[in-house]
DNA sequence: GACTAATTATAAG
DNA sequence: TTTTATAAATAGT
């Protein structure tokens, strides 16, 4: 069995990494890093040559995860499956940080086809609705609030052709939304923290729809 | 040594997992968990009875990760700690996902003592602005969204006592969220989305400020 | 969805 | 913080 001699000669970087920390015990990932081979071709025995280089049937063994890359994956396939299981081991760690921390997490993400997949714990959620205010103090400043979204409505109105273009139509923001096809990111998010319905996907459409209703029935809440 | 014999019978319930699955080979994990016992102590010399009653000192080895119970965790160090490192790879694996699936996604959370840690790869989110409009049926639909949302500001402010209580406040945002002291996690969240801002932590009283700050800058946008 | 072998995360110390 | 052993997540099949 052949004996293999670490050195600063060889492995630089291992040495050089152990002169700026603390002195410690050299481990099997420090000699992987170094020879840029794979976790298996590691032995006392010896070290392979070019076990890094490309070509031929691949080292690893057949089945096992393999190192994560951080690029976007251009196999679709590929990046669709990726996805799908990153969303929901995502979701499942944003609930565990929320449950065991007893805090308030909320997660939103859309997946390569457009999906949506929304995730919130809730509990420190606040809507301002007129029925919460309990004092003077607070009216003023609610008033003052919602005159002051409708100023900033009034001046959208005026560089759209004055306010005497004005109609009303209770299906605008639908139409808006339609007529444009983006809804802003937030604005879902917003809406998914603030409902009561089950983490899961729903399509783009879908959400476009549930959001607009419910910035429609909310009103200055949002705001 | 000794030879252990699994059967319906000692094994009960990794049986009938198996008769609602597809067979499959019997894991070292269906035995841990019907045995209730800490992985280390299942050897092929023989099971150890009672290794999952409490008392004594604990049969893990001294070092080394436990098993995660979901509940609250009790003692606020410990809880602390854990947000912490459970918060980082959150975020960690929040971008990672962002970036191989060349999707968007977005993350807000409090710790236990109220710091609040955004993330937001961004790129999919829209604002709808006068400027984007290109198109007759699009400033039709957006200026009776504005409309709409004027109408439903005014009946707001007429539950608190009608329109000509209104006077004009360029701070009203500001004082109604100081006022109430409560602020959506929604907005938050919202604001963080558009923001340019690199992810990190901010105290809860200073997300209160830019995102009221965001909020009367950006206006109608929001709705 | 199921599987296995690695990779990665992480609870305690 | 860093280390370690174990729990958990996961890439490729």
């Amino acid at each position: 069995m052949k004996l293999i001699q670490y050195s600063n000669e060889t492995f630089p970087s291992i040495f050089s990494r152990l002169r700026n920390t603390k002195p410690r015990m050299l481990r099997s990932t420090d000699l992987r890093r170094e020879l840029k081979i794979k976790p298996k071709l590691l032995t006392l025995d010896g070290v392979k040559e070019n076990v890094n280089q490309s070509g031929g049937s691949s080292l690893r063994s057949s089945m096992g995860r393999n190192k994560l890359v951080m690029k976007k994956i251009e196999d679709s396939t590929s990046r669709q499956r990726t996805y799908s299981k990153h969303k929901d081991s995502l979701v499942k760690k944003a609930n565990e940080l929320a449950i065991l921390c007893d805090t308030d997490v909320a997660l939103l993400m859309f997946s390569p086809t457009g999906e949506v997949t929304r995730y919130s714990s809730r509990g420190r959620c606040y809507e301002p609705q007129v029925e919460n205010i309990s004092s003077v103090q607070e009216a003023d400043a609610y008033q003052e609030f919602l005159l002051s979204a409708m100023e900033q409505i009034r001046s959208q109105a005026r560089l759209l052709g004055g306010e005497g273009y004005l109609q009303i139509n209770e299906n605008v923001g639908v139409k808006w939304l339609r007529s444009t096809q983006r809804l802003p990111l937030l604005q879902v998010m917003d809406l998914h923290i603030q409902s009561e319905e089950p983490v899961g996907d729903t399509s783009c459409e879908e959400i476009d729809w549930i959001a607009t209703d419910r910035a429609l029935a909310s009103g200055v809440e949002q705001l």
